[in-house]
DNA sequence: TGAAACTTCATAAATAGTTGCCATTTTATT
DNA sequence: AATAAAATGGCAACTATTTATGAAGTTTCA
């Protein structure tokens, strides 16, 4: 492999002169430049971003952490943040999570130790506590789907509470007054406010909450179907089921039509999160939609601005969820 | 940031003997590595991935490039992928093709600058000559779902043609004769070799091919309900569809009812994949079985075994289909 | 006690670049 | 033609580690 020595040889130019073609330097000439670019295409010469990166301490390279790689939800962020960054001749190191503490701060601390110039974060079991103290060392990162008030600048949330209260709300308007909720974990930030979201409507409307039509899930479609039967099961009464998101709500229609409940006739279903199978359910379900493609960009602008020192207006770190209609309730 | 020198001196070792802790290496004592352990944990030591890279011509890195970054399909082989090399101690760095041929070879470029050990590649629009003089060159990789007789050891494939025959000889034996098919883009090998299995089953049966039943989707939902469409539109006969992928066959589902055709008493339907979102299809999609995830682990397998040798045996290259019977299928 | 094996040290070279400085040469402007 | 500005060269220092080498010291075992 040809090195910057045997380049700068072949065009007869000096070392200095290749460096700085090959960084955009000023001051370079049209012809020194014509002369570089061909002694570096005859040698077919790749600059090695190794030497590259130790010697300047920057690596180019953005590390994001999520949950899971697999799911519709992390992989329309995924695609947000890497066709960003591209564009922007970035690159990204993804690992996973897996909501694990241990996990996380592994997949962090490998990030860091491979010189990641910022970080993107979306971690929902190591404490706020470490993740503030995290900001104080070397590696800037930004937090998708989590607030932490001494690093707002640096979140990127979901007004979680108003996305439950307007799932609920939308099903009290169409006239239902006993609804059952499944939620994530309620361990969890975004679960716990959107479940709050969830009471808040129920409340504007002089409707008791009633703690027995609360199912804790976690969020992945299995759990959906098992709070639905539990829900069956019990022999409860309600009439409509608000999910925390649209995985649970599939697995809970699936429950609802194994017992042979007609949807939305006998009972309808809302979920959140919008994500791309939602249209393909059937009913097509009506969910909230979060805006995490546009989330996951907007962090990259983060990066780009303060970071690389692009020149980027217009940062927004709050967004906010919109009811989506669709097949799932019906007015009663 | 601490440096190994650092260490050396507050372990009062030399450098060599920290090196070598640092690298498991033989002929060092408890004693030594006590020390230098000690002293790494005192100074909060991380080493320097990048300058070890350089130094050593190993970056523990592997490179992934998969067509997108999103979808059922390449969540599960990234997370097969990112759990297996993740528990050998090595990481990925993950880029996305988009099944553009600038983009996918721009991807691999990326991924040989940045001195990847070896590369994961799941590509189709670049061509088999490409690659096959990319295997010359110095970064190994093995190919995912594609198939190169000059390099076949490092590919690992589905009997795609097998799963095609598998998902039209169910439909003929449920007494099926006119079956429709959506294809994807038949200059793709994989979707080829599918619709060339769902040929040489109706060959098998003695029924005619009939050119109008094709409609060449391009794998992504929409093009499945575009495809129903085609077919509603142009009045054809036929009591069952077969789909190449689960994701049209979702898009050719909600096609039928969108022209209130029942599924499946009026038409039955097949897909291809067993993605997850086909349990929660209504109804559940019958469909073809692909071992994606198993596959993404025997291809590290073999980076593991050849790249980093492990001690690993069994490598496989060939995977074979399963029919997965649902509830979308009638027979007539 | 002596030989062999193990352990450690000090040093140097190698990895492939970036960055900054100053001197010199070339080109453009007035 | 004088002057300023731009372009270039050459050099050295720097990045943090690996790897090889030869010499020296320490154990272990027969």
């Amino acid at each position: 492999m040809a090195t910057i020595y045997e380049v700068s040889e072949l065009a007869g130019v000096s070392l200095s002169s290749v460096s700085r073609v090959l960084n955009n330097h000023e001051h370079v000439s049209e012809k020194t430049k014509i002369k570089v670019n061909a002694a570096m295409k005859q040698l077919n010469y790749r600059p090695n971003s190794i030497a590259r990166s130790l010697a300047s301490n920057r690596t180019d390279c953005i590390g994001i952490l999520v949950s899971e790689l697999h799911g519709p939800f992390y992989g329309d962020m995924l695609t947000g943040i890497e066709t960003q960054l591209r564009a922007a001749g970035k690159h990204v190191i993804i690992t996973a999570g897996h909501s694990d503490e241990k996990s996380e701060k592994y997949g962090i601390d490998f990030l860091v130790n491979r010189k990641c110039d910022a970080l993107i974060l979306l971690v929902d079991a190591i404490s706020d506590q470490d993740l503030i103290e995290l900001s104080h060392e070397s590696t800037p990162f930004v937090l998708l789907n989590r607030y932490i008030s001494e690093m707002k600048e640096k979140c990127f949330y979901l007004d979680n509470i108003l996305g439950g209260y307007l799932a609920t709300k939308q099903l009290i308007e169409q006239g239902h007054k006993d609804i059952a909720y499944i939620s994530g974990p309620l361990k969890k930030q975004d679960a716990t406010e959107r479940h709050e979201g969830h009471k808040k409507a129920l409340a504007e409307f002089n409707i008791d909450y009633n703690e027995e039509l609360l199912y804790e899930g976690d969020f992945l479609t299995k759990s959906g179907h098992e709070g639905m039967t539990y829900f069956i099961e019990k022999q409860l009464t309600y009439t409509a089921v608000a999910c925390a998101n649209d995985e649970m709500a599939s697995g809970a229609m699936k429950g609802a039509r194994d017992h042979n409940i007609a949807i939305p006739q006998e009972c309808s279903f809302i979920g959140f999160d919008n994500v791309f199978f939602t249209e393909y359910l059937y009913p097509q379900l009506s969910t909230i939609h979060y805006p995490i493609t546009d989330m996951a960009k907007m962090s990259t602008q983060w990066i780009l601005k303060n970071i690389y020192k692009k020149d980027i207006s217009n940062i927004q770190n709050l967004f906010i969820p919109e009811l989506v209609l669709r097949d799932s309730v019906q007015s009663i």
